[in-house]
DNA sequence: TTTGGTGTGGTCTGGA
DNA sequence: TCCAGACCACACC
């Protein structure tokens, strides 16, 4: 290290403006400093390509018809000729270096129409994700920086001269704070009552301008005050992260619209500056100069919510699942009648704590995960937190292509992308039929990370489909897909397959590696994170081949990896089934396996794994004591869902009513008693009571509300439902009691009783008064208990009266009334 | 602005 | 009134 150098810590990199071509790079010291390091050095530019038959003279010609452009009075720094690969192949180029980032559209829009110029690249490559890829430089890693300096408004400033990387995994101490505010309605508008703001230092304060009997709060005159105070103890506890939970959409938003209403500026960064909105495709997020904002729930949205069984994503669910707390109890009508009549602020104060205190909470689990995304997908922390996996993997591909001198291909305009969202859909994964009824010993094996795997071994890359150096062999391409007349080349590395490949063999190294931590450590902590965000950006690879968004598109290529995917695991079904066992079920990547021990299970897998090539493994997770395969109202079993048991009694539930959020809690709680009662207690007579005394719960109307409560997502405008279903009546009622529901809303209804369709008889949860006994018997319980108890041949029947009566059910419930 | 295809099942809708 | 097919949501991988 340099002796007059400065080692800093990156926590964002921005443009401070259109204007001019300053980088402002947001760093903390080791000993927790804030510094502020502006690098002047470096300039935005793009790349036109001209036409192949231009000739020597013609390109000198357009190259200084270039340099003498003056669009808005500014003229190109420079305009010199290039060379980089397209897809692997040899492109001739200009690049066009320019002053001012806003020049880069100002430009690339002015020279549109020239017929000299054949295409634009790189011009839509955010300036400040610009200079992080050709610096090299990484979000949330060390750097030595040198230059000047100067002290002032609580941070010193550096005017770097040279900036180095720094090879250093650990982490400094950073200081994370959460807020969160309540409203409260007053007429048409909303108005802050309250503010929760907690941080990882020790520190918890609610403000608010009611008194009541809790040593946390500080009670100030009005909401003009409480704003005020919030931006003081903001400045004063000078946090590095401030997480919140919806803060993009919700607090900061109602906080800056308050503000604006009580002729307050939002100062809460390191600088004097406002707080500002970024505009991030159809919505904006909060920004904080010189802090980093997290709002952990648009990562939570975008990345983990598919492995969460939440009905919603609300702070109060996610952290129950995540942390296993949540939040205490409080309705919007509680609190507000709280606040207006003054009673009962103590338990307000308190819940609005509890919301901060969760997000910190939250905070320490998820943060780790979104450091390392940082680090592998090279993009600051605000962004990683709230990219999305084609848009982390498109990051992560943009810089790669830098490094590989690979031309970054421009995102499909709207009409190329409506034309490859209409394009037919190509075959997936297989899947094996499974076999209905109770199976004893199951051995489940599964491909590691099958689709990476396939794309690295057969070096699946859009440049790398019919090679020259490949294709043209006496018998034919070795690398040929099954099925299909795509081959890929074998001789030289792809680019998007290389990518992949380096984030698989990194995360098998730390997967080894992890094996000799001592699991309680930080060192394993971190490294856990690290080979989680490996995964997720593997993962994320195939799928963004077919997606119409992608830079990199190449629907032959996923056709391929899936075709593979078919090919591979058809093989090892057929291995199996060779080697005298029994295939129960497989889907993708997986296989059930009836077995008689561990051993036996070992020696087919060695016997496959001998056999597959480069990087395909089949691995084996173990060995369930049974499982339960439901049958499809065609009468065969039911593909993706199923049960399972393993030796110590875990249950694992797939694909059943159990498991989806738009079943009510009776029959999902009905369902998981009868299907215990099966596979652990090997008692179907249980069962059968089980599913007796939830119909004569329901029909005497013992039954909480809570219970019969169906989520269902709004996943369009109201307007655009060709179809009336329940839950876009509930909807629209809850629209015309005045509530907001937005697109992505979870509605929570009831069916109740009374005339009609299901449809007009369901209500918003918050309204309704009584229940249908008729339908929570007859389209939620039962017919939930029997998937279950039909696989084992028990009929309606067996369950209204011990098989002893041939009334259907449907007679029994007519006949009580 | 929401990576891909495969599959199940509920409710509605409109024609017989 | 019945029923098939469309529509829709949500799971699996």
């Amino acid at each position: 290290m340099d002796e007059n150098a400065t080692r800093l810590f990156i926590l964002d990199v921005q443009q401070e403006s259109p204007d001019k071509p300053d980088m402002h790079i947001w760093c903390k010291t080791e000993k927790d400093e804030p510094v502020l390091v502006i690098d002047r050095s470096f300039r935005p530019y793009f790349y036109v390509e001209y036409a192949k038959d231009t000739g020597e003279k013609e390109v000198g010609e357009l190259q200084s018809k270039l340099s003498e452009l003056i669009v808005d009075g500014n003229k190109p720094e420079k305009v010199e000729l290039a060379e980089k690969k397209f897809y692997g192949k040899k492109k001739h180029l200009m690049r066009i270096t320019l002053t001012r980032p806003v020049d880069i559209t100002k430009f690339s829009d002015h020279i549109k129409e020239w017929k000299e110029i054949k295409a634009k690249y790189e011009h839509s490559v955010t300036f400040f994700r610009r200079y992080m890829t050709d610096r090299k430089m990484i979000p949330m890693t060390w750097i030595d920086v040198t230059g000047a300096s100067d002290t002032g408004n609580g941070f010193s400033t550096i005017y770097a001269e040279s900036i180095t990387s720094v090879h250093e995994d650990a982490y400094p101490k950073l200081s994370m704070m959460a807020i969160d505010i309540e409203l409260v309605e007053e007429g048409e508008l909303d108005k802050v009552i309250m503010v929760s703001i907690k941080d990882n230092r020790g520190f918890k304060k609610v403000i608010s301008y009611k008194k009541a009997d809790v040593d946390f709060l500080e009670v100030v005159g009005d909401e003009k005050e409480l704003l005020k105070r919030l931006c003081e103890v903001v400045r004063g506890r000078n946090p590095d992260i401030i997480v919140t939970y919806n803060g993009d959409r919700f607090d900061f938003e109602k906080i800056s619209q308050r503000a604006k209403v009580n002729g307050l500026h939002v100062v809460i960064g390191r600088t004097g500056n406002e707080l500002k909105f970024k505009k991030r495709g159809k919505f904006y997020s909060a920004w904080i100069e010189g802090r980093v904002h997290v709002d952990l729930y648009n990562f939570v949205d975008n990345i983990i919510s598919d492995t969460l069984s939440s009905e919603s994503l609300s702070l109060d669910n996610v952290s129950r699942e995540i942390i296993g707390r949540g939040k205490r109890k409080m309705e919007w009508e509680e609190l507000q009648k709280a606040w207006k009549e003054s009673k009962g602020l103590e338990r307000l104060v308190k819940y609005c704590m509890t919301d901060s205190e969760l997000t910190v909470s939250l905070a320490k689990v998820l943060l780790p995960q979104i450091f390392e995304l940082c680090r592998i997908a090279g993009q600051t922390l605000f962004d990683a937190s709230r990219l999305t996996y084609s848009q982390l993997i498109e990051w992560l591909l943009v810089r790669k292509a830098y490094e590989a001198d690979e031309i970054i291909p421009n995102r499909p305009k709207y009409e190329e992308m409506e034309i490859r969202r209409r394009a037919a859909p190509y075959t997936g994964g297989y899947v094996y039929p499974p076999k209905e009824g109770i199976h004893k010993k199951l051995a489940l094996f599964d491909f590691a990370s099958l689709y990476p795997s396939i794309t690295i071994t057969h070096n699946i890359s859009p440049e790398t489909l019919y090679c020259q150096c490949c294709g043209d062999e006496e018998k034919g391409p070795t690398n040929k897909v099954p099925g299909e007349d795509y081959y890929y080349c074998k001789a030289h590395p792809g680019f998007v397959s290389g990518t992949v490949k380096e984030l698989i063999e990194k995360r098998r190294e730390l997967k080894a590696s992890m094996q000799e931590m001592d699991e309680d450590s930080d060192e394993y902590k971190v490294t856990n994170s690290r080979q989680y965000a490996l995964k997720i950006l593997a993962n994320a690879s195939y799928g963004y081949y077919g997606y119409a968004g992608s830079r990199w598109y190449s629907r032959v290529c996923a056709q391929s990896i899936t075709a593979w995917g078919r090919y591979y695991i058809q093989k090892v079904i057929r291995k199996a089934e060779k080697m005298g066992h029994e295939v129960v079920y497989g889907d993708t990547d997986s296989l059930f396996v009836k077995v008689k021990s561990k051993k036996e299970s070992l020696e087919l897998l060695d016997e496959v794994n001998r056999t597959l090539p480069g990087a395909m493994e089949l691995e084996f997770q173990g060995i369930y004591t049974s499982g339960l395969f439901v049958p499809a109202k065609t009468g065969l079993a039911a593909k993706k869902r199923y049960a399972l048991i393993d030796s110590d009694g875990e249950i694992t539930i797939r694909g059943l009513e159990i498991v989806r959020r738009d079943w009510s809690g009776i029959a999902k709680d009905t369902q998981e008693k009868v299907l215990l009662s099966i596979l652990r207690d090997n008692s179907p007579e249980d069962a059968l009571v089980t599913v007796r005394r939830a119909v004569q719960k329901i029909e005497k109307g013992k039954v909480s509300m809570d219970d019969l409560v169906i989520h269902t997502q709004i996943t369009r405008p109201l307007k655009e439902y060709e179809q009336i279903s329940p839950h876009v009546v509930a909807a629209r009622k809850s629209i015309s009691r005045g509530r907001t529901v937005a697109q992505g809303s979870v509605i929570a209804y009831v069916i109740t009783k009374g005339s009609g369709s299901i449809s007009e008889r369901a209500e918003p949860s918050e309204d309704a008064e009584n229940y249908d006994p008729e339908y929570y018997i007859n389209n939620q319980v039962v017919p939930a208990a029997m998937r279950i108890l039909s696989a084992l041949g028990y009929t309606e029947d067996d369950v209204v009266s011990e098989g002893e009566t041939q009334y259907s059910l449907q007679n029994f419930v007519g006949k009580k009334k």
